[in-house]
DNA sequence: CTGAAAGCGCTTACAG
DNA sequence: CTGAAAGCGCTTACAG
């Protein structure tokens, strides 16, 4: 204890702490610098020095030094903690979202809590209320179709809690939006089967309650009436976005004596309950009838014949809608910011035959 | 000021905290005893006189009262998150995962964050071994593959992390495992399939460097044998748990001469190659080939005919893992827990027609 | 059964 | 550009 040389030699002594067990105390003792200015050097004041900076940095690179959240949560009022809500969307969606945020998420020092909860319930809102409150989130990503809910938004705005929706449509401010514009996808759906030379086409939409389902009907819809083309309501099934909708759907378009040649299912799921009613009528894809359907899950590429299908690249989505909700309060976003879904052509669509 | 009645009645005077912003001092205050005893209460602790102890629980209630997780996480030295690690499984399985875990922790008090991981990647346990120490997590749950690496279970040992390991045998004490039996579950296929009459039976694995693969292939070769039928190696297809390995798999098995009667994949996206290279080959199912998969995916039902699978309840391994790591203090489990895979038979497999 | 003091590891507000 | 004091909302260790 006598010795007036830098330390660190005898390696084990009460000075120098263990790696990834410093804190702040410790690294401000050894720069020599109150805590204040260790924490100025975290927070990327421009109030340092640059020599005091470079040597802080040098000190917390070398004992592996990282502030703990959770104090520095207690002192900030606010934790370093994102929520992603969701309803029920299928898995790969959830995954591809949580991966995309994770991408976003990653060495920033926020971390992921996941919450699912049942827009249907009563008092949902107020359970999510309580998730933001209690755990003092940063604030939280909302998936269709909980980001649908404009009473949620207004609660969460309410309390002052930062979010992000992602939907179909704009229906928030910039900053607090991103668009996956369905509608657009919905009419390139309509445009390729047109340029094939369909014109009995059918559509089996998702629930109405979904916003996207209606986005990718009208979408389609609009777009082969501005093609010349009708779709008349016979030829409109309203699905619920299931297989079991999809088989039930082409069921019934397909009974029609003017059968359509062609069926857009607003998902794959669907399109593939078109794909099994087909082949237990005996009506062969993509010879006697185009198929196209929409996410292009892992399903699509697995049907025989592979699906043409709309796809959204959702991990983008993830990470854009992550990106938007740290830049916030920094740079609060003047224009929308938008992924949009293309159309994947596969093996499920041919002209159609003439008979 | 000079009135000496109970207050509250004039609502709006600094003493009357804000719904969901109370802190542990307003109940004190409001209880009238220290904030020591409110903590107490929080805790659970006995030394409470029943009479305080429910008068501070009426208080925290009507003041909709929660204490803070990172005011609490701080002074206990660890956080109120549970970690879930994974590397790449089905989007499906994690989903489940992630359902069941959140079941267990409902109003426990503890959160879930999620950690994707590159196990194939160099030094992803330090990456994890940061996550752990930074977050003080209170624990950790692995699905496999990560959950089948010892040097990630030694590292999180060292650092004094718990954790659970969901894996398809057991590899660590009855405290720290979920077993999933795929074992066993492979030899119900195998039961299955013999019962029906089937002697010459392929089998398509996964990858070797899963356990479950080779688990699922044994228990159903030896199960086999048990009952007098070889599989001998050109009957076995190492696959890749892809689509794709599915189809070569199966054109490599249907194309010996002794074509095999009955498949059995050792998951569904396999068993689905398998479909998609015997429609190729105008080989019907279940007529002419009886298939059997593994996981019970959407996929299964999807498929035409329905898929015969296995089944493991994933939502309930979940939620089980998260009550081990609860209880790992408290109650060490003695015993080793397990949720049991089952067959589900559906429509693809039949006796091998009499040729 | 209950409480006053000190501390967890950070930050805010203030002062210089 | 830097720091000493007080505080965020809890708990531990100690005392009674």
């Amino acid at each position: 204890m006598t010795a007036k040389t830098p330390a660190a030699k005898t390696s084990r002594t009460p000075k120098v702490p263990v790696p990834g067990k410093a804190t702040i105390n410790d690294i401000a003792r050894l720069a020599g610098v109150s805590k204040k200015t260790v924490s100025r050097v975290i927070n990327d004041s421009p109030l340092v020095k640059p020599d005091t900076r470079a040597k802080v940095h040098a000190l917390m690179r070398e004992y592996g030094y990282a502030p703990d959240p959770q104090a520095r949560g207690l002192a900030f009022r606010r934790s370093f903690l994102i929520g992603l809500v969701f309803d029920n969307p299928t898995a790969q969606y959830i995954v591809n979202i949580q991966y995309g945020v994770l991408d976003a998420l990653r060495d920033s020092g926020y971390e992921l809590v996941v919450h699912p909860c049942d827009s249907k319930s009563e008092g949902y809102v107020d359970g999510i209320r309580r998730f933001v409150q209690q755990q003092k989130l940063h604030g939280v990503i909302l998936i269709p179709r909980v980001s649908e809910d404009e009473a949620l938004a207004e609660a969460l705005r309410a309390i002052d809690c930062r979010y992000v929706r992602i939907a179909s449509v704009a229906m928030d401010e910039p900053g607090r939006m991103l668009v996956t514009h369905d509608r657009s996808a919905g009419a390139e759906a309509a445009n390729y089967l047109e340029s094939l030379g369909h014109r009995r086409i059918g559509l089996i939409t998702g629930p109405k309650r979904y916003r996207s389902s209606i986005e990718r009907g009208e979408g389609f819809v609009d777009a082969l009436a501005k093609r010349g083309i009708q779709v008349p309501p016979e030829r409109i099934y309203e699905g619920g976005y299931t297989f079991e909708s999809g088989v039930a759907g082409a069921e019934q378009l397909l009974a029609r004596p003017d059968r359509p040649t062609a069926i857009f299912a607003c998902n794959d799921e669907m399109a593939a309950g078109v794909y099994k009613a087909a082949q237990r009528m005996g009506i062969s894809i993509p010879g006697e009838l185009s198929v196209v359907g929409y996410d292009d899950s892992p399903l699509a590429s697995q049907l025989w014949p592979a699906l043409s299908t709309i796809r959204l690249p959702v991990r983008d989505v993830g990470r854009q809608a992550a990106g938007l909700l740290l830049t916030q309060d920094a740079a609060p976003a003047a224009v929308m910011t938008a992924v949009t879904p293309h159309l994947v052509a596969r093996d499920s669509c041919l002209p159609p035959q003439a008979v």
